[in-house]
Order: structure tokens, then sequence, then C-alpha cells
DNA sequence: TTGTAAGCGTTATCAC
DNA sequence: GTGATAACGCTTACAA
């Protein structure tokens, strides 16, 4: 900058303010030195500047790990919104460890992040290092693993909903009779599947029938396992609602190991939208977890917390609208006209409990 | 830190030092300036430190996109080694745009990284703007994608190898007519791969059979199709071995629709370890393509770089070893007692040509 | 519209 | 072993 100015005869100030698009600067001035920047392949410097400015142009991300479905395309959709919004985005990986999480926000803040994105790992009972971020006054939101309460923001998929719309889903399809292959009920993503579930045959007028349940951890082999149970039945069921895909996807193979015809003699769906749902035969319908608008919300409502810069904020917590996917393992109508498409941004649904 | 040193009596000079244990520090000083800080939770400023020293604690990483298995489990890698070694990660995608990486790197470059990680987008072809980065002397090392050439730093896993050792592994399970799914042969990957599976049938003294060979775009069912074209071959194939997962899957459920046992009547291969190769049944042998050692190679390699801080580098290209993942599509022999266990780290097999 | 000068939080240099 | 001071590159009162 300092070469800028030598070379134009004019202060740093005026440079600074041509590059900064700063109102006070004449057209023609504003010109030639971007001219000459451009010519002299001028690089600014983000950390003088930040350093000066007292905010940076970073955010920072924890996340439990990047591996799996869920947490990359969740980055991925928080680096798309952050890097719209003209900020970057710092990754730490607390590998499931408090400890590592308590150093992630150390270095972050010692980062001078614009503010700071997390889902929790899962040793992380006592959060008292969150207080260090807020008493810094640094913009915080949790998303998917979130610490419960009105007073944090938050971004989460409304996993009720989701075992909803898949049970309504199976009812619509002239099932009667739904199992629900259940996920651990001290988990709250499967408690509330399993309420969702639950809503549905409410609604339906169906019984609340607990030999219709199962619990598990709903691996693949236990979904199998699972389904032989559900057809040993006195009367077995004609759907199958599973709390997770490779759950969903061991009920399948066992079904077809017992020579039964997917979905005309049971049909069956899963959750998640894990990428081996569309290559099995027949491809198996399940419920999109939005991760990529999970990321992009998260981001949105940080944005928000920035922008208020300090003035009061009242904490938000936003959940998602989970998609249905439906697909061969749970369609036995004949194709009907499709309805209006489904507005595909993130939704508020509302506040959490 | 100015607040420690009014507090201690002693100069700011001081307390920089007791911080950043400054061999000409006392301990006894260094203690008091240690517990002060704790007492009232100083954070150093990485940024301030940065702009003074002209050098931050950050990489970073510009990819095509966070998605799928392959980039989230490299940068996985490389976010582990970067903070083992104290260092952060600043990731940035470039949606296989060249437009983009090059902003990306502009990016990179103001934030003043310590280092740049890359793998190429699609639509790079012209590879000027990362003279720009050299001409900084920014140390840069590409991974997956790279620029070809012995000038620059590169890790790449070994494809012919991941072609030769699958092929040689179904030689060794009894199989003489072994066909090979071959993708485009414009791709680097590919070619490789090919050449790997010619290579082992040469070396076993079998003839090379273009009618054994079939090129598509390795999807599902252009597997499945070319299953189709091979069992309806005079002499069928007793093997095949795919150059990707998705394309053995597809060759897995022809055999099957055709009624055909696999391992027995047909052994199948795939390449890149999807997520789903575990699931199907049987599961598919495949090769590993060492994601996470891919990151953690390129960490070090870029930290070596910069270690030599300037000094003559020659540059380096690194090949990782794949590894082969047996598993029931191909395995058709007893068991055998293990061999001593493969060695798991990165390996370098080479300069490549 | 432009310039002057101070300062963001740290550390390297030089002197003591 | 410790201190005074300048400097890293940029922004922003305040003054002109």
């Amino acid at each position: 900058m300092a070469d800028l100015a030598r070379e134009l005869g004019v202060s740093m100030t005026t440079i600074s303010r041509a590059l900064s698009d700063h109102h006070s600067i004449g057209p023609a001035m504003k010109q030639k030195v971007l001219k000459l920047a451009k010519k002299y392949n001028y690089q600014p410097n983000r950390l003088a500047s930040a350093l000066r400015k007292g905010k940076s142009q970073l955010l920072g991300i924890v996340v439990p790990y990047i591996e799996g479905r869920f947490f990359p395309s969740v980055v991925h959709g928080i680096e798309t919104a952050a890097s719209r919004a003209g900020y970057n985005v710092i990754i730490c990986q607390s590998n499931e460890d408090v400890a590592q999480e308590r150093r992630n926000l150390d270095i972050l803040l010692s980062a001078q992040v614009a503010g700071i994105l997390v889902s929790l790992s899962r040793t992380t009972h006592d959060f008292r290092h969150f207080e260090k971020v807020r008493s810094r006054g640094l913009p915080l939101v949790f998303f998917d693993r979130i610490v419960e309460g009105d007073n944090v923001n938050a971004v989460v998929l409304d996993d009720q909903e989701g075992g909803y719309v898949s049970t309504r889903h199976l009812l619509n399809q002239g099932c009667r009779r739904i199992a629900h292959l259940a996920g651990p009920q001290h988990l709250n993503i499967y408690k509330n599947r399993r309420q969702g579930y639950l809503d549905a045959l409410r609604e339906a007028g169906l019984p609340e029938d607990e030999s219709l349940i199962l619990y598990s951890d709903m691996a693949q082999d236990q979904g199998a396992e699972g389904m032989r149970q559900l057809l040993a039945l006195p009367s077995a069921p004609d759907a199958v609602f599973a709390a997770g895909d490779y759950c969903a996807l061991g009920a399948l193979q066992e079904a077809h190991r017992q020579g039964l015809r997917v979905p005309e003699d049971v049909a069956i769906a899963g959750f998640s939208n894990e990428t081996f749902t569309v290559i099995t035969q027949p491809p198996i319908t399940t419920i999109d977890q939005r991760c990529e608008e999970m990321g992009q919300a998260a981001v949105r409502l940080l944005l928000e917390i920035i922008e208020a810069d300090g003035r009061p904020f009242t904490p938000r917590q936003v959940a998602l609208r989970p998609e249905l996917l439906v697909r061969g393992s749970s369609d036995r109508l004949p194709a009907v006209p499709a309805g209006p498409l489904r507005d595909p941004s993130a939704k508020f649904i509302g506040t959490l409990a």
C-alpha cells in the first residue's frame, strides 16, 4: 500500500479508501488506484485489517468429525453459505472429546473468528466452556447436536415431523399394520421419530400396538432380526418404518430372504437418506435430513447475530422440515400427477419445546 | 498483556517471553506470569502474532467440494495431521470451477496462510494462478487431482498398483478368465488401473484379451450392462475386475439376476471402498484409496516445505500404496493363516513417471 | 475529497 | 534476565 501511495503521490489513507470502496473517494482516483493495485499485484493483508478492525472474516466450525454422510454435507452447506457472504471457514474436529472441543474453542477465540458454529461432541455434558465464548460476546450457533434450552441459538432437523410424514405416507399407501424399528429412546432423535410415528397412527385412528415396536441400536443385522420377529407374529405387519437406513436395509434383505415382495407384501421406509438407499433393489424410501440446508440455516442465523453487532438478540431455535423421499420400497400405488413443487428452502417450523 | 505487565510491574516484553516460553526468562517469573494469565483468562491474539511474525498457523485447503466419500476423508486426515502439528485449517471449495479456484487462492494468500493444499477443479487446464502462489514463496502441495510434472509437490494414490494387486488377488483365487470393466481412458486413474490389470495378467502369463475389457463411465447400470455382455460371451469370464465400486455393484446385481453365484461362478472386485461395499450380499472386494493417509501425507510434505523456510526444496511426488480389501465377492478359497501385518503407514513408492 | 497520526496486540532488536 | 522501542499492514477519528 505504501508503494502505491508513493507512486501516485497520495496518502495511504486514500489508497485504503479506494481499495475498500469508501464513499468519500473520487471515481477517478479510485480507478487509478485499482489499476495500479492490479499492476503491482497487490494482495491485501486480511490479518492486518482484522487486527485493526477487531473483526475477522472467519467463521469457526467445531464438529465431532468430518466423516460419514452427515457432517461433510453440513460443512459443505456452511462453507457455501459463508463464502457467499464473504466469510471463510476454519474447521476443527473434536473427535467426540470434550477436552478437544474446549481446546478448539480456545483456538477459535484466539484466531479472532467472527462467530462459531458447533455440533457437540458425544462426551460433552458440561457446557461451561461455551460461557467463555458467550462472555466474549462472540456469536454462537449450535446445530444438530445442540445444547437444549431457549437461551441458545440452534438449528436441528424436526425428527418428529420426519416420523410423522413417513408413517402418513405408509398409511396413504394403504398399509394398516405399520411396525416401527425404533432406536435407543434416551436419544432425542429416536424418541422424536417414534413420537411422530405414534402421532400419525393416532391421527388415522389406529391403535398403538407395542408389539409392533421393536427397539435396537439400529444396525443392519438388527434390522434383519427385527424383520424376522415381525414376520413371525401371528398377524404380520404390512409395513415397517425403521428409524434408520441401515436398519431398514437389514429388514429389506431379510424380507427378500423370506421370499416376500417389497413393497407389495411389506412396504419399508428408512431414515437419513444414506447414499446406499438409492442403489438397493428396490431403492429404499427414506427421510432426507437436509444436511446442506442445515448448514446454510446455521450460517444465516449466525450472520444475523453478527450483524446485530452486540445489540440484544433473542436466541432462536430453528427446526428444519425433513423431506420424504418416496422410492420403490414403499411405492405401491399407481403414479399420481405431481402436486405443486415443495419449496426447497429451509423452513422455520417453530420454537422447540 | 498490558494488564498483566502492569499488575506484575514488569514490561510487556517479559510477559511475551514468559508466555511464549522464551529461553531468557526466569522460571520464577514465568510461573507468576502464567498463573496471572490463567486468572485473567488471557487469550492470545493470533492475528497480532501472525501479523508481527509474518507467518500464521493456518493452512489453506482448496478442494472441488466436500461431498461423497473421498474428499471429506482426505480433509479429515488433513485436519487431524495439521492440528497435531499446531496448525489450523481454512477450507475452500472450488465447485469444480477454475474461477472460484483462483479466487480461493487469492483469499488464502491474503489470509496469510503458511501453506496451501490443493486438489484441482475439473475445469482447471491453465495453471498460471499457481504461479502467484509460488512467486510469493508459499509452500504448495497438490493431492489426488494434481498438476503433472516433477517440479510440483504432489501426493496421489498408485492406481496402477491398485489394478495390479486386485487382479493378482483374483488370479490367486484360481480365476483364469478375468474381465475388466474399465473407465474412460483419458482419465489417468482409469488408464492406470487398466495398466495394473494388464501387468498382472502378463506376469501370470495370460494373454491380453480385448474382448474381456469393456469401457464405460462406470455407473451402476453400466456395470450391469457390462456383466450382461460378458456372460453372453462364448466363453464367459470367471472373474470381473471393475475400476469402480458402483460398476462392480451393477455387475454383482446382474450376476444374481442371472442366477449365478458370487464368488463361486464369478468373482467380482471393485475399486474405491465406497461405503456400500460392506453392506451388499456378499460384500464387495475392493481397493481402499487411503483417503485419510493421503491427507496426512500431504500435510507432512507441506510441513517439510514450510520448515525448509525458503531454503531450496526439491519438489517431490508421493504415491500411496493402495490397500486391497478382500471380501465375500471374491473370496473363494478356504481361510489361510494370516501373514505378517501390513505396515499401515503411508508409503513412498517412488517418483512418478 | 484528502491527509495526519494513532493504534490494533504482538514480537524482534538492541541496549542494559 | 529484563526493558524500551519500533514495527508488522491496515483503518479511522479528526483535521484540513
